[in-house]
DNA sequence: ACCTGAACACCGTTCAAGT
DNA sequence: ACCTGAACACCGTTCAAGT
């Protein structure tokens, strides 16, 4: 039933998922459905549950070796694989921060924390660290705005210039290094990651605190 | 038009906001706002745009001296002054990251962008650092899940804790050091501070670059 | 136990018509 | 230029009724 859902949203996009077209896909014909679920938002529960469920599957496949002392590679890991499964279902993080707290979430959770916990984080750390990685956890993060739209023309790129002077001056250096790239020159794959060491390797100077290092941080812990 | 939307938005919430509705509030009849509007899509970037104009004139009222080398407690201050904004427009958030490059994005932007910049960043460093610090640029992170629902029994409180060891384990440790914190022990304000501050100090390390650091890091840059 | 048709209240949106 | 009523296609959901 829940499958079914899963494939409607994966072929036609979430607006296409109602009660009524998925009706159609699973063949029945109509309002059928009430009687396995209880409403489209319990449906919409099921189908977050549905999908860290096959999160969590992948992450089991992992190897398990790499824990222990090795907490920073074997969380990166974890998180690069959920974001694989993310982004075979792209209507997923849409729907993840409605935070139903399933069994599965629950679950990827604790398996986080008892890698950090074995890299020797307190609890507290850990707390925080959960807090800082955000939706990024779970492999995601929201972008805030795709470059999308027309090129502009000479008379509209001089006017964008004035009003935005540091960012069209950001992009024509980026350019003027990398030409060639002016379409896709955002790798997403490669920005995740970025934003995802970045935070890692904190959290990592968080817990070895061998310098007091940044003062707020260590205010907080 | 814009700004009766926002109001019955803050007094209602977003689900609330229905074209009929905002007609009534706006004492216009029913669906003269298709004269104003193109079409609800159009009248939901309108808000956002609202939204974050208000986030600039926030911005534009904090103290100008602090720049330059500065860079790390100017991006900080804006970052928190647009979270400000934010907590008064809870519905915001989520209308956020359906990407429209609206004007007053990419004036907000721009602001960090030229910060960073006289902080002694590149482009292609500024570049990563916007998709690193993401939506929390703009003052919101996605949290996953909130402790809702009520307190388990004996019963299932075991059942818990053996299924989630280590998650039962933290939040036992949590409370055990800072009793009578049970409900609302996650103080909000202080966790995205921490996330914020974990990003600009890796942020820092990697534009002062005196030490190779993380290897993925200096890999990416 | 599982499914169904008709109906209800509600959407966003169109369109021809009013001033 | 600005507003409006009636109508259309579509939602999620209820409910009494079928097998």
């Amino acid at each position: 039933v829940l499958e079914a859902a899963v494939r409607v949203a994966d072929a036609e996009g979430l607006p296409a998922l109602t009660m009524r077209r998925l009706a159609e896909a699973i063949g029945s014909e109509a309002m059928s459905l009430y009687y396995h679920v209880k409403s489209k938002d319990d449906l919409l529960d099921g189908l977050v549950e549905e999908v860290v469920g096959e999160i969590n599957d992948a992450v089991g496949r992992l190897d398990r070796a790499a824990s222990g002392p090795a907490w920073q590679a074997a969380v990166r890991a974890r998180i690069l694989t959920a974001r694989e499964v993310l982004l075979r279902h792209p209507w997923a993080p849409q729907l993840l921060d409605r935070n139903a707290a399933n069994p599965e979430i629950l679950g990827y959770y604790d398996g986080l924390v008892g890698l950090m916990r074995e890299g020797g984080f307190t609890s507290d750390q850990i707390h925080h660290a959960l807090h800082a990685i955000g939706s990024r956890a779970l492999g995601f993060a929201h972008e805030l705005f795709t470059p999308g739209g027309e090129p502009p023309g000479e008379a509209e790129a001089a006017a964008m210039a004035e009003r935005l002077p540091n960012l069209t001056g950001m992009l024509a250096e980026i350019v003027h290094d990398d030409p060639g790239s002016t379409l896709g020159w955002c790798d997403d794959q490669t920005e995740f990651e970025f934003g995802l060491d970045l935070l890692l390797d904190g959290l990592e100077r968080v817990r070895s605190a061998d310098r007091p290092g940044g003062r707020r941080q260590s205010r907080q812990l």
